[in-house]
DNA sequence: TAGAATACCATGATATCCCATAAGTACCCA
DNA sequence: TGGGTACTTATGGGATATCATGGTATTCTA
């Protein structure tokens, strides 16, 4: 099982060229596609981003929805209208286009995130920010549980 | 069932590179992956580490969550985006990132501390005190539980 | 034919590999 | 039991490979 792990901050160049990761860019290029999958992030400013079992996730999602509900036109135009299949070059760039780059407010550096299955690809500020965010969420939420807990021993 | 026990101290070298107590790298290179899995600690500032088990552990607790809620992207970016698999090289060590070292407060030196199925990794101070609290807890803990005993298995 | 997209090449920083050494530990044999 | 020898392990350092990134050349296309 591969997943996309950890952050990684990449420089975007005057041409508009980004490094994908290695680690990332390894389990893309194990698709026979050989392209990047993207589209913007329906909950944050930010790019989702992964190989071709995304594009198939998304279909799914789609499929389950009514075909003639305002829900459907709205989520196909927000997904597929700004969803692209980046071809990764030679040396493991890709270009993201201006849609995606104008909505994840993206100057001239990028942060790749890991989520497990796919990744996301933020302005660096703004994912720094999110990220302290959900820290003290889940931070939070570990707290809620281990007040439940009986046990008076959990040390570590 | 081969644990993580007993606790090390080991050093950061300039190039960033710490030695994995030999107990525990044999344990981790017992897997086919030949990689060390780590994560910030939820509880403490420390990194949690394992072999692959402790990395499928993270993806099931994940699979529990509502695919589309807040709280599984919180959770989702604070362990993945922040967890790493490390290659332990030929002398058996790894470079930590500075993510996880900005995390658990980590200078030039670091404390190995077995947890049985898993480990952390801690600045050593802050683990020596880390302990004498965990320790005085446990003291506390007996005492109220040997004044609710009427007696019984009272010694002193 | 100009401008953009793509392929190709160069370089510095950094990670990885490989070897050396010193301190510690296990082992052996007289 | 003592003393020496062979391993093991943590750690340091130099050589090599990889990666991100900048730049140039070539192809495409409008």
């Amino acid at each position: 099982m591969n997943l996309f792990l950890s952050k990684f901050k990449n420089k975007i160049d005057v041409k508009g060229r980004v490094s994908i990761p290695v680690s990332f860019r390894n389990i893309l290029l194990k698709d026979v596609s050989q392209k990047m999958f993207c589209y913007p992030s329906l909950d944050a400013q930010a790019i989702d981003a992964g190989g071709q079992g995304l594009s198939k996730e998304i279909y799914a999602l789609m499929d389950n929805l009514d075909p003639y509900s305002d829900e459907r036109d709205y989520l196909s135009t927000a997904l597929f209208g700004l969803s692209e299949e980046l071809k990764i070059d030679n040396d493991g760039r890709v270009i993201l286009s201006d849609a995606l780059i104008d909505h994840a407010q993206i100057k001239d550096e990028v942060t790749f995130v890991g989520l497990g299955e796919k990744f996301q690809i933020w302005e660096p500020l703004k994912f720094e920010s999110y990220l302290q965010q959900a820290q003290k969420k889940v931070k939070e939420q570990r707290l809620l549980l281990s007040k439940k807990k009986i046990g008076v021993f959990k040390l570590m």
